[in-house]
This record gives structure tokens, C-alpha cells and sequence, in this order.
DNA sequence: TATTGTGAATTAATTCACAGCC
DNA sequence: GGCTGTGAATTAATTCACAATA
């Protein structure tokens, strides 16, 4: 899909918050955008939204723009999300089981499809009451042989502190391709496993600063 | 605080993650550490460390390293931490009630004062059997009287798309001092009022995209 | 001796400015 | 005429490499 040279983080990034705002254009009907509009929109220069594009090839058309149904397809292909990906949820405390409900989430290009807990006794009784049973909660001893079985293809870990890299080592194990870590801590994956680690509070951190100075 | 110079958003970014570094570091009872230590834990360059530190001051001893809980102290100071900010959680619904259960994220800087929703009476019912009342839920109608009542410098939005930007032009008018937007679409503020947007599934596209290629 | 702090060198990302094209 | 695509210019961030020093 790119063409020969790397690509920056940054611009995949965009990549992404394009493609909110693509979603949102259709949703108005909107046929057609420029790169100027979406640099307004998403609050960047209309440069670097066609240098972004132009990393994977031309999408627009000279003195007309975008057309916003198929840039919309273009980005999907290129980040990859042109089909469903197959996720499992690790640890159903508050957040893991806010995932489990967050319909947004699961709409347009993620399945969870299982969920896990070392306790999924207790869990599914405390969780039961709210959501109509939206996926089985299994044990964390089964985690290798479901992630097998179900083509689960990213773990995410919502695990405490203290148990977010034995998670880790446990996806690595069980040969996930790709975790997305929101424990509160870092983990550790050998290169062969892609990782990203948000930290919910380190964006409140950065917020504060630029408050306080 | 900062020296002179203009200070990379990217620096305030790992300075929060050197944070949880340096406190899980002291939770060990480690009373040392070097740049080295801090890079490879923290994934980065230790000139990076050094430099990130540089631009505020010298907090290490040559030869020796950094003391953990002094270090630790700088950087909180650092980034205004060093105090507790009150936040306004606004939308109840399965991120919203979430975060007022999330304990990781009270534990800290922050305290979650207020909580608001358009339906504070069905919310209630919702969540209060999962939790003993962790902060009464308000109408969203007494936002503003509230922000100022309680002293709320930060609002975090998690409502759904269509009325982020309608709870952002709220907030604005509470004279909200920044704004944490969890919702799945951009919003704008003034030059004033902060903004992080923070997308939970661009970080999972990005994921995919490294992925899939 | 070991490690910080930092100027210089390097690499990367962004923006400008305009040629190319519909 | 208006907007894309892009080489060149600029700006920013990172890393190197070593002098300073506890």
C-alpha cells in the first residue's frame, strides 16, 4: 500500500482523525472535500493533510478535492480497517467492562469477541445486571487455546498495575499480533508484537501543564 | 517553571511517563536511578531523558544519577501536579460511570467533584447498584453554577457525538480551564480553554496499520 | 569511574510556494 | 479559477559524543 519511503507515526495518527471526519461529512452528505476543510476540521495544515494522502498515492482531483466516500474507503485500506479485526478484552473491571458496552467502539472495524478475567465468577455477577450477556467471560487460564480458536488477532489490557505485564506475557504466549495497553503502567513486547500503551492520565498530565504554565 | 525555551509537547508527554517510572521505582524502594534506567524502562533515548530534564533544570548528580523521590517531586512539580485539580465528568454513560469508578485515575491529582448527565434520574438507577454512590449525579442544566461552585477546572466529555460539541460549548461558558474530550469526535475551543482529544480507537488503528503492514 | 548536562550533528516533520491539472 | 501534489525551505525533535564533575 505505501509507496517506498517510511512513513511517520504521526502521519498514520491523521490518518485516523481523517477518517472520523470523513464518517462525519458522509453522514451530512457532503459528495466532495478539500484538503483545506479537513485541515479546519481536524485543526492542521491543508499541507500536511495532502502530504499525508500523498505518502499512499492521489486520492483527489485538481481544482475539485476529495471525493469523500471514496478517500473514506482510500483510508480505510491503507490503515487496514477494511475488515473486522477479532479483539479480546483482558481483565473486567470498570474499564474492561466499559468496553465491553461501548457500542462506538464496536461498530465499525472491532469484535470483541471474548473477554477474560481471573475471577469470571464474581465478574459476571457484578456485570450481569447491566448489559444482556454481550460476550461470555472466561477464565484467564483459557486465554492461549481461545485466542486460537477465535482468530483473535489484539489483546487489550485492562488489568491492575501489578498484573498488566503477566497479561503480556500471556497474549505473547498465546501469539496475539498486536496489544493495546491501557493498564497504568508500560509492558514490554519482543518486536514481533506490536504494542501501543495509552496512559489516560498522561494525557490529563500534559492538559495540566499547559494549564499551569 | 520552564527555563526560556519553548518545551516540545512530546517532552511533557514522556515527562507524565517517566512519572509512573519513577513511582513504581519508589514503590520498590529503589532510592537511585540513572537516565539509563528511566530510558530503557520508559522506551526512549537516554539523551532524551537527560535532555526532557534539561529544559527545566538540573535535577541529577554526575556520576551518580537521579534520586527517585526527588526526581519524582521535580517532575510533579514540573508538570502542576503537585496539587489536587477538581474535574467534572460530564455524560454518564459506560465510559462515563467508569471513570467515577475508576480508583487508578482518583488516586493521584485528580478528584472527579461532579458528574453530569441530561438524564441524571435514569443514570442513577442504572449505575447506583454497582456502586456506593461514588458522587451525585446533576443535571447538566446546573453546569455552570457548579464549575463555579466547586471550583472545577477540568471537564471531560463523554457523551455521544452529536452533543460533544454542544457539552464543550457548555464548558466554555462554565470558564472551564481545559477540557479532556473522550467522545469518538473532534471538538473545538477557544485559544483559552486547553483541548486534548483523545481517541480511543485511533490508537487501535494506528496498531492496525502497523499490523498490516 | 560513572553518569550528568549540553553544544553540535543529524534526522525527522512541517510548512511554504508554486507547478500541474481538472 | 481553484485545488491537488510536491520539491524546496524551514522548523523541530532526536541522537551523538564528549566535557564537566561528583
Amino acid at each position: 500500500m505505501a509507496k517506498y519511503q517510511k512513513i511517520p507515526e504521526a502521519t498514520i495518527r491523521r490518518l485516523s482523525s481523517y477518517l472520523k471526519c470523513l464518517a462525519e461529512l458522509e453522514g451530512k452528505d457532503e459528495k466532495v472535500v478539500s484538503s483545506t476543510q479537513i485541515a479546519e476540521i481536524c485543526n492542521v495544515n491543508a499541507a500536511q493533510v495532502r502530504k499525508d494522502f500523498a505518502y499512499f498515492g492521489e486520492f483527489g482531483i485538481r481544482g475539485m478535492g476529495y471525493n469523500v466516500k471514496q478517500l473514506k474507503f482510500n483510508i480505510k485500506e491503507i490503515l487496514g480497517i477494511n475488515r473486522i479485526w477479532h479483539i479480546a478484552v483482558v481483565g473486567i473491571g470498570n474499564l474492561g467492562s466499559a468496553l465491553l458496552v461501548y457500542k462506538d467502539f464496536l461498530k465499525q472495524n472491532y469484535q470483541i469477541v471474548a473477554a477474560f478475567d481471573k475471577d469470571p465468577v464474581t465478574v459476571i455477577g457484578r456485570i450481569s445486571e447491566r448489559m444482556g450477556k454481550p460476550v461470555e467471560i472466561l477464565h484467564v487460564d483459557r486465554l492461549k487455546e481461545v485466542v486460537k480458536a477465535r482468530n483473535i488477532e489484539i489483546g487489550i489490557i485492562t488489568v491492575p498495575p501489578q498484573e498488566a505485564q503477566k497479561v503480556a506475557n500471556l497474549l505473547i504466549d498465546a501469539n496475539i499480533k498486536g496489544i493495546l495497553n491501557l493498564s497504568p503502567v508500560p509492558v514490554k513486547t519482543p518486536p514481533s508484537v506490536k504494542l501501543r500503551n495509552i496512559f489516560f492520565t498522561s494525557a490529563l498530565d500534559s492538559l495540566v501543564y499547559y494549564l499551569s504554565n
